[in-house]
Formats: C-alpha cells, sequence, structure tokens
RNA sequence: GCGGUCAUAGCUUAAUGGUAAAGCUCCUGUCUGUGGCACAGGCGAUGGGAGUUCGAUUCUCCUUGAUCGCCCCA
C-alpha cells in the first residue's frame, strides 16, 4: 500500500499557506474588534455533546460523524462542528456567571465522514462566531455583519445574505403540520427524494432543487406567514437591524435547517454570478436557543455562525486575492570554508537581534551554488563572508544588480545593511 | 451509501501488446571565491493486486485514490 493521505484529509501546504493564513487573520481581527474572545475547545469530545445537540436527525450524526470507543470504554467522537462543542463548554464552565452575551470564536479543523467532493473535505477546517446568553435581535444582526465583514475583508464582491425565520418550539411544530398536509395533497407530483423527505423532514423539501418540486414549492406555505408573535417580532426587528447596516440580503423563505436546536433567525451568505446566479454557499448561520438546554445546561438564547475555510479558500484562489507574503529577506549571508561558516552563523544570529530578516544557506559550500539561490530568490543584496573575511574580520557586500562589491568592516556590517535595507 | 469520468517522473504532457519519451523543476559540472545565459550530465514514473499472454504500462477484473453528480449537509 502506497503512502498516502486518508480518503478526504488533506495537506494545507506552504503554497496554501498565505491564503489559509489570510482567512485566519481576517477572522481574528474581525473578531477582536467586535469584542469575541478565542476558545479552543477538544477535538474529541464525547459522543453525547453531538448526538444529543445535534441528534434527532440520526442520518447526521450515525453516518457522518467519526464515533468510536476509547480504550476505556468511552464513546467519543471527532468533532464535527463547532457549535455544540462551545456550548458544552459554556455549559461546563458556569459562563452564565459571566456578563452576558459570553462572545466567543474559534478556528480550527473539524470532521465529516462524507463523500469527499470539490471543496469539501473529511477534515476540513472551520471559523466561527458564537453570542451566547443573549435573546436580543441585535445580536443575530452583530453576527450577520462581522460574518459579512470576513467575506468583505477577504475581497469577496457579488456576496448576498440570505436570510429568515425558522420559528421556534411553539410556532414551528405547528407550521412543519400545515407544510406536510399541504405537500401531501401534491405528493404524486413530487419528486422521488421529496416524497421520501416528506415522512422524514418536510422542512427539506423547501431545499429541493427539482424543477417538478419548484413550482408546487411556489404555492406552499411560508413560514414567516406562520410564526407565533414573539418570532415575528424578532424576525423584523433583526431586518430592520440588516437595514440600517445597509447589508445586502435577501429574504428566502425557503431556507431551512433540519435540526431542532435552530431557533427564528437563520442566514447564509452565498456568493452569485454577475447574472445573480447562485454560487453556493460561503458562511452560515442562525440562531440556536434550544441547544443549551439539549445539553442539560439552562435555558440559553444564543446565536452564531461559521464557515468553511477550505471553500473560500478555493474561491479565493480563482479571483486572485491578494495574500499576505511572509516578510522576505533583503539580504543573503553566504560563506565560504569551515570557519567562516561557524563564524556566520554567529552573524546571523546578530541580524536576528537586530530584526533583520537574512537568509542563508549554510548547508550548500560552493559560492556558485549559494548566488544561484540568491538569484532564485530574488534577493539583492549578498554578504560574502569566506576565509579570507573571516580572518581580517570584513566582509564583502555584493549588490546583485549591479555586481558592484566593497567590502565593510565585521563591526559595523549590521548597522550598514540597516541602513541598505530601509532605502 | 449510489452512479459517471479518470490514474505515466515533483509539475505538464507523449508513446507502445516487446528497452517508457520530452519540456519545466531540482541537483552537479564546464566556472576548485562570484548568480542569471549557454552547454554537458544526473536524480526521478506507468497507484496497488490478480487474470489473459511467450511477454501487459497498454486488454479484462478487483482494489485504492482523485474528480463530477446524487443522498446528506450540523
Amino acid at each position: 500500500m502506497k503512502i498516502q493521505t486518508i480518503t478526504g484529509m488533506h495537506d494545507i501546504l506552504p503554497a496554501d499557506q498565505p491564503y489559509f493564513q489570510k482567512v485566519n487573520k481576517a477572522v481574528e481581527s474581525i473578531a477582536n474588534y467586535y469584542g469575541f474572545s478565542k476558545i479552543e475547545t477538544p477535538i474529541l469530545e464525547f459522543a453525547e455533546v453531538f448526538s444529543k445537540g445535534v441528534g434527532v436527525a440520526t442520518d447526521i450524526v450515525e453516518k457522518e460523524t467519526y464515533t468510536f470507543k476509547t480504550k476505556g470504554g468511552d464513546l467519543v467522537s471527532l468533532r464535527p462542528e463547532g457549535t455544540a462543542p462551545v456550548m458544552r463548554s459554556y455549559v461546563e464552565h458556569g459562563m452564565h456567571n459571566l456578563p452576558q452575551p459570553v462572545k466567543l470564536w474559534y478556528s480550527g479543523p473539524f470532521f465529516r465522514h462524507e463523500r469527499p467532493q470539490a471543496g469539501r473535505f473529511r477534515q476540513f477546517h472551520q471559523f466561527g462566531f458564537e453570542a451566547l446568553g443573549e435573546q436580543n435581535p441585535s445580536i443575530d444582526g452583530q453576527i450577520i455583519q462581522m460574518s459579512y465583514d470576513v467575506l468583505k475583508e477577504l475581497s469577496f464582491k457579488n456576496i448576498t445574505i440570505e436570510v429568515n425565520s425558522i420559528g421556534d418550539s411553539e410556532c414551528r411544530p405547528y407550521f412543519k403540520k400545515i407544510l406536510a398536509s399541504y405537500f401531501k395533497s401534491k405528493k404524486s407530483s413530487l419528486c422521488s427524494d421529496c416524497q421520501r423527505r416528506l415522512k422524514e423532514n418536510p422542512l427539506r423539501i423547501l431545499d429541493c432543487k427539482e424543477e417538478k418540486c419548484q413550482t408546487i414549492k411556489a404555492g406552499a406555505p411560508q413560514i414567516i406567514d406562520h410564526l407565533c408573535e414573539n418570532c415575528h417580532a424578532h424576525f423584523k426587528q433583526v431586518l430592520e437591524f440588516l437595514d440600517e447596516l445597509e447589508l445586502p440580503y435577501t429574504l428566502n423563505p425557503y431556507l431551512v435547517r433540519g435540526l431542532d436546536y435552530y431557533t427564528k433567525t437563520v442566514f447564509e451568505i452565498v456568493e452569485k454570478t454577475e447574472e445573480g446566479q447562485n454560487q453556493g454557499s460561503l458562511l452560515g448561520g442562525g440562531r440556536y436557543d434550544n441547544l443549551a438546554k439539549t445539553l442539560g445546561g439552562r435555558d440559553t438564547p444564543a446565536c452564531g455562525s461559521a464557515g468553511g475555510i477550505e471553500r473560500i479558500m478555493s474561491l479565493m484562489k480563482t479571483r486572485e486575492v491578494k495574500t499576505v507574503k511572509a516578510v522576505e529577506p533583503k539580504i543573503f549571508l553566504a560563506q565560504l570554508g569551515q570557519l567562516a561558516k561557524r563564524k556566520g552563523l554567529k552573524l546571523f544570529e546578530e541580524f536576528r537581534d537586530a530584526k533583520i530578516p537574512v537568509a542563508e544557506s549554510f548547508s550548500k559550500d560552493s559560492l556558485r551554488a549559494q548566488l544561484r539561490t540568491v538569484n532564485k530568490m530574488g534577493i539583492r543584496w549578498v554578504l560574502i563572508f569566506g576565509q579570507k573575511e573571516a580572518l581580517e574580520d570584513f566582509i564583502t557586500l555584493r549588490d546583485m544588480e549591479t555586481g558592484v562589491q566593497k567590502e565593510i568592516k565585521l563591526n559595523k556590517v549590521v548597522k550598514e545593511m540597516k541602513n541598505k535595507i530601509k532605502k
């Protein structure tokens, strides 16, 4: 068997790091600005955290979570998402005693055992924002705003927020019944998948892309017309915030979440082509007022969002988004001979103390090979430190652009180079 | 979980039922203390397994992986 990554796992190679880091930096700076603190939760949790939290929709937990027994006999899962662990942490550490809302953000690897496809891996990375302990709709607005800001910061242009409300435990079960009975009356015209969904999760029929289901969908009752008073008022205020923030949003009555812990606001940020074609969702979130209780905590309203880093990265690459480059040295220290090599290492440290980045290739012996490397790196200034120089305490500075060389006293070289690269 | 397509060197691509070829990259030398250019050389591949065959990289099957779509999408 060939040594290779496990299906669906991938390396984020040095060439991809500028994109990866750019996303994480954008997330971090925006999170900081909005007063969100970073949290790291373990990659392994008791399986219950997810089976209870995400629960009910058995497909998700049973088929798509990496779950196994430890040597001690505990049933544990690789985290498939970030919201439940954050909520677990909130409950476990009694964060309800902190000023509310508790605002947290995270970024890290997650695991889902699915069929990999473009931009969809089994180990992937997500970042997320979670605001816990606050039911005021302004927090929904803030989560949406900062999620949007992240993509803006990453130079995404044609992005739109799709938003909907899916009610709460008071009004949604009732709506589900209305919806189910509507679809039941049209059952024979639905696609085969939707006939099955009718039993399992009628809300998801609204998500169907089959043409024959489109017309039926169009006539379906909409949840926003069936929200209870509380949910209706909440949603109205969220939209007012979005208006006030001048965020580009559209109401999408078909936007749903399959899980029961979701309540009220749900949203996705999607990219559209010039013609308005939906390119797919980059980021999504919503309110999950029922999760805390499901995990055994006290009733805690909360709202959050999460984005897939790989998906965002792959789109950034097609756009040629400018990335942050690592600091590239402008000086190369070349050495020749054992003595110079030893003393050169020390000089290299002196440059580090002066915070001047210097490239080197101490492993190479020939000056030729070192200069070739310099050329490939596109570095202008080369300090040539050979036997002669090492013995007489000077160094030869070569300007690769002009080929002009001059000698510098060893004890002045750091200072002189500092001035050189300033220009 | 289901279906389509694909798999040759680090990358891009040739070719053949009979020694697998090239460009780029990388390394070395021409140039033993001076880069780019040029020239010469070097490293390096038929994903894995079985079958058909005198002989398989080529044909067949299985497997693994990638990719696209479906299911699902926290």
